[in-house]
DNA sequence: GCCGTTTTCGGCCCGACTGTTTTCAGTCG
């Protein structure tokens, strides 16, 4: 009631009605009562949309304004709301790309839910013209054009005039193009949600070892946001150096994994592959290798930093190299480009965050916990609850990728549809294991990943738990429990003394389901204070913690424990997108305890 | 609309490819 009482007012009148202190509070109270769930998304939504209306009237810069603080955002691990509760509008204004319009823009829509000049700019086109903007080759200025001479304001009314033949009579149209965009629509209706890294990977794999084997090719590699490790890919960067671009261009576009050619020229060839994943190939000479896989592998933002340094040392940077007027300087390795540049070399990873531009300058990245680093997989299932394997199965695989340990951890009594082990299968599993043990070099930690019952109890009772060398403790149930609920049931289950690692900590699943809420920051502490570590659980479809809790984490200097939460032999790989996770969070090895080796690891789970 | 070793105004990364042009605008990354 409070709430549409307010947004009856005009915007610019609510910072008059109350002091800051008052909406403050509001805000605070309305957040209890009444949760807007993933803020930073939807804020970032409406300035991306504010960018492509203002670009559709051509209106200069601001919308270049507008998508940069969108992309900001959406890197923030901070919701904007919380910052603002925590530290009012001059918090929203210190990140970068958010001045004083845009903060309140901001604080617009986290106090009344909209913004006021949003909802005047949308209604003045129509609804079905952003759907324009998905088909390939329509941008803003194409979509105002078809909106504004020939009424076209929506796929189904651009679907007709292109069929009609009068999308072609208009200037910078023509045959082509009204083509182009009915195959357009139609790639549209398909849809083009980003996929999982898990998934896009091993396909861009495979990519490179086809393009490897191609006698003209003498190098090929992954770029993009593929090689920055990001959780979900839109689509794959790969670069070749060639002597022969032509003949590479071919192979690549004639493959039989590509179902449509996008676009082919001498250097580039873009495509779309099977499962309507898109796919990119640049072709480099060998001296520009390292400035391309720079430029091609971003982020956007990473590249246009690194013009900027360039362009105030007296230097131009492009995917070619670094130059001094024509003179090229640098450009086959990107270390070298760094190096000039006066920067410390950057791991892909990190180049979405600023903040390693920052401390490039001053040589003081830290070493990223590396690939190889990990010692055990501390999160595994088998076919005593929902696994796939038999327990033996599952060691045998563990030992063959070379672990010094590995910890057997099915589910507990409550979890009913993974046939969770009661009390008895639970002592006889641990039987199992100890008889398992006399055939195996790799050491076998008992375990189980434990529920967290609603009221913060474990679902085992301390004599039981006591018998085991691992417990993770999980949330498998009532995910739409209020934050302050779930921060009371989490905390209290860290308190419990047998608890060893907090299983995949937020419970989303990318592009299925959102992350239950709670205060990270009382979690964190908890964990911290009671010697948990944090999952980073690798499965594809987790990632979970994020990569901005992570970076959380480690600045307040949380122990993580990266797992595969394996069910199957085949999920023990999985460990390098949960490593990547890390790096994505700026983790050392010393941030991540099965980095450990045995001894080690046993004194921190003793909390000794 | 943001931002500052170019600092309160005047800039804002840079190039490939395409289609429709016959020198370029729009799109894309």
């Amino acid at each position: 009631m409070f709430v549409s009482f307010i947004s009856s007012f005009e915007t610019n009148r609510i910072y008059n009605l109350f002091a800051e202190e008052t909406l403050l509070n509001f805000i605070v109270l309305s957040f209890q009562e009444k949760r807007l769930p993933m803020t930073n998304t939807a804020i970032a939504e409406i300035f991306n949309t504010i960018a492509d209306i203002l670009d559709m009237q051509r209106v200069p810069w601001k919308p270049v304004a507008y998508r940069k603080a969108a992309r900001i955002i959406l890197t923030l691990g901070e919701e904007l709301s919380d910052t603002y509760i925590k530290r009012g509008i001059n918090g929203l204004k210190e990140i970068p790309g958010i001045g004083d319009a845009l903060a309140h823009k901001i604080i617009e829509y986290i106090t009344i839910g909209h913004i006021h000049e949003f909802e005047k700019l949308k209604a003045s086109i129509p609804k079905g013209l952003y759907d324009l903007l998905r088909v390939p080759g329509l941008g803003p200025k194409k979509a105002w054009t078809l909106y504004t001479t020939l009424g076209i304001k929506d796929l189904s009314s651009l679907k007709k005039a292109a069929h009609t033949g009068k999308i072609s009579t208009l200037p910078g149209f023509g045959k082509k193009s009204e083509h182009d965009i009915l195959k357009g629509i139609g790639l549209v209706a398909q849809g083009n949600e980003r996929q999982l890294l898990g998934v896009v990977l091993p396909l861009a794999l495979h990519l490179v070892h086809v393009l490897r084997a191609h006698p003209a090719v003498q190098r090929a590699e992954i770029a993009g946001s593929l090689r920055r490790m990001k959780e979900t890919i839109r689509d794959i960067d790969l670069l070749v150096v060639t002597d022969t671009p032509e003949k590479v261009m071919k192979h690549f576009t004639s493959l039989p994994l590509v179902t449509r050619i996008l676009a082919q020229g001498p250097t580039k060839a873009s495509v779309v592959l099977q499962e309507h994943i898109n796919c990119d190939l640049r072709a480099l000479p060998a001296p520009s290798f390292g400035a391309g896989l720079l430029y091609f592998s971003g982020s956007k933002d990473h590249n246009i930093l690194l013009r900027n340094i360039a362009i105030k040392k007296g230097y131009k940077l492009n995917e070619y190299g670094l130059y001094k007027g024509t003179k090229p300087v640098a450009g086959a390795t990107e270390q070298s480009i760094y190096t000039k540049l006066g920067l410390q070399y950057i791991p892909p990873e990190l180049r979405e965050d600023p903040a390693s531009i920052t401390l490039a300058r001053t040589h003081t990245i830290p070493s990223l916990i590396p690939y190889n680093s990990i010692k055990g997989d501390l999160h595994v299932h088998t076919t005593w609850s929902d696994g796939a394997h038999s327990t033996e199965d599952m060691i045998r695989a563990a030992q063959q990728i070379g672990y010094q340990y590995v910890a057997i951890t099915d589910h507990s009594k409550s979890l009913h549809v993974a046939h969770g082990l009661d009390t008895k299968r639970l002592l006889q599993h641990i039987e199992e294991i100890e008889t398992l043990q006399k055939k195996f070099s790799i050491t076998i930690l008992t375990g189980s990943e434990v529920d967290i019952l609603p009221d913060g109890s474990l679902d085992y009772d301390d004599t039981l738990l006591d018998k085991l060398d691992i417990v993770i403790a999980s949330v498998h149930s009532r995910f739409k429990a209020s934050p302050e609920a779930m921060t009371k049931r989490i905390t209290t289950a860290l308190e419990n003394s047998h608890v060893t690692i907090l299983g995949h900590p937020t419970g989303r699943l990318i592009n299925k389901r959102e992350p239950y809420l709670f205060d990270t920051d009382a979690v964190f502490a908890a964990a911290k204070k009671n010697k948990v570590a944090i999952e980073i659980n690798s499965s594809p479809d987790r990632l979970d913690l994020k990569d901005s809790h992570v970076k959380l984490a480690v600045k307040k200097g949380v122990k993580l424990c990266i797992n595969t939460d394996s069910h199957a032999t085949d999920h023990f790989p999985f460990i390098m997108y949960g490593i990547a996770q890390a790096r994505r969070g700026w983790a050392t090895t010393r941030d991540v305890i099965n980095t450990l080796p045995l001894a080690k690891l046993l004194h921190f789970i003793r909390k000794s």
